[in-house]
DNA sequence: CAATCTGATTGCATTTTGCAATCAGTTGCA
DNA sequence: TGCAACTGATTGCAAAATGCAATCAGATTG
């Protein structure tokens, strides 16, 4: 791992992390769209990652400690890749994020809808969030009543609405 | 300015605005070190960008919205640039970015000593600082009682502190 | 009137990026 | 058994971004 750094400034470190166009992009879609394989993640971005790309970020994330990767049993050639506490923390940024970007920038109806219900939630949400990341990446226990709805199966539910909506309002 | 988007999703379009290693720099340096002119950006930055990149930016920062140009009056040739709202209201960004860093990244103390200020003062300390900013940048009236410290003082107060302690500790 | 300061711009070598093509090993199916 | 499809990548190459040094012209200072 490169230990040169510009400057010790946290938000130059931070920016040393995710101060390019992809990196986030990668952490998106694993944190909200669950995608683990180098194939979902390829062929599943919205933005149309190149593999090249993609597998130089991917192990970029995990000399920073962003990701783990193992073995999927199921496939001998499958990897596996997991957020780490480092990544999952990682959530309130996206929030902000994803909230600033919804007042100031052209942002599409359906792909804000998330964003949207994150900001509304709040901090209490975003924390129930990372706890179903804790458990699916990193085999935490559970912390939610059984039976209640996943944060993400919220969020999902809310965004097929809007795209069935919009496909209504197309089409009427 | 360049219309074509990878994406309407609202983490994707902050990345294009961000996703580099410069913008956010130069944003911090003019959020929190008061810093209006070229000059002051190109020699103050701890980073040492280079001036051919700070104008590149501050035109691309122009075009985006994030910032505006006007003449000093003391000097003919001298340029002031303003943050509008849209940069001012990327404070919480900042904030949490400085957060997560100051957690997981080899972040140095007394550069570090305002992050966890603007962490500990949270959202009624950022909206303040705002609020402060908008007075300075956009000559909104001022909201705070007068003779109260600003914000800008009192993190520039922790990080003086901070350097302070540091030089005792190695001269001592 | 010379030195310095202002906000840049230019040229150039190096590095990073993005795209297309390709790779070898694994699996599923006929 | 054989072959196509799928796995996670790697390679070559052109284009773009970056960083550095030098330079610029107008404004101000001494």
């Amino acid at each position: 791992m490169n230990t040169e750094h510009r400057s010790g400034c946290p938000i130059n470190l931070s920016l040393e992390v995710f101060g390019d166009r992809w990196s986030l992009i990668i952490l998106r879609d694993m944190i909200f769209g669950g995608r683990r394989h180098f194939r979902e993640l390829l062929n599943g971005s919205l933005e149309g990652i190149a593999s090249n790309i993609l597998a130089d970020r991917l192990k970029r994330l995990m000399e920073l400690g962003l990701l783990t990767k193992a073995d999927d049993p199921s496939h001998k050639q499958k990897a596996i890749y997991s957020l780490t506490e480092m990544a999952i923390t990682l959530v309130p940024i996206m929030a902000q994020l994803g909230a600033w970007g919804r007042v100031w920038l052209p942002v599409s109806e359906e792909l804000s809808i998330r964003a949207e219900l994150l900001e509304k939630g709040g901090p209490p949400l975003w924390e129930q969030f990372m706890d179903e990341l804790r458990h699916e990446h990193l085999g935490a226990p559970v912390k939610t009543p059984p039976g209640t709805p996943t944060v993400r199966q919220k969020l999902q539910a809310a965004y097929e609405a809007a795209v069935a909506r919009k496909a209504e309002a197309t089409t009427a």
